[in-house]
DNA sequence: CTCTTGACGCCGG
DNA sequence: TCCGGCGCCAAGA
């Protein structure tokens, strides 16, 4: 269960579990869509609460993600088909999502 | 309130 | 390409 938390967390999570199967974000897009943070809040976030939302589709801009979590995220990528390298790192330029709200 | 930590990003060397 | 340094913001001690 989830408790009362701050306005930008409960953003940033519901914003995550919108990004659609096989596509990616990065930290600083999400906090570019929310207009609010940096990609460095968003990591403190998702590092406390992303357990309850689909946090493989965060990653860094160039696709790579912290070596603590790769294994598990190409697990997620492999079967979301999420094009990637066999190093763990996300083909940026295929599987970057629009945002909830394309131009 | 201040200080530290952290799943980032950019620029230099 | 691989570091190292610095700035950014949110949350916790």
């Amino acid at each position: 269960m989830r408790t009362l938390r701050g306005e930008f967390t409960e953003r940033v999570l519901d914003l995550v579990e919108q990004i659609p199967p096989g596509k990616v974000l990065s930290y600083g897009e999400v906090a570019a869509i929310l207009e609010q943070g940096f990609g460095r809040a968003v990591g403190t976030v998702l590092a406390r609460e992303g357990a309850a939302v689909p946090w493989w589709r965060v990653v860094r801009k160039d696709g790579t993600i912290t070596e603590q979590l790769v294994q598990r995220a190409v697990e997620h990528w492999a079967v979301e088909g999420t094009p990637h390298s066999p190093e763990g790192r996300v083909d940026m330029a295929a599987a970057l999502w629009n945002g909830p709200y394309p131009t």
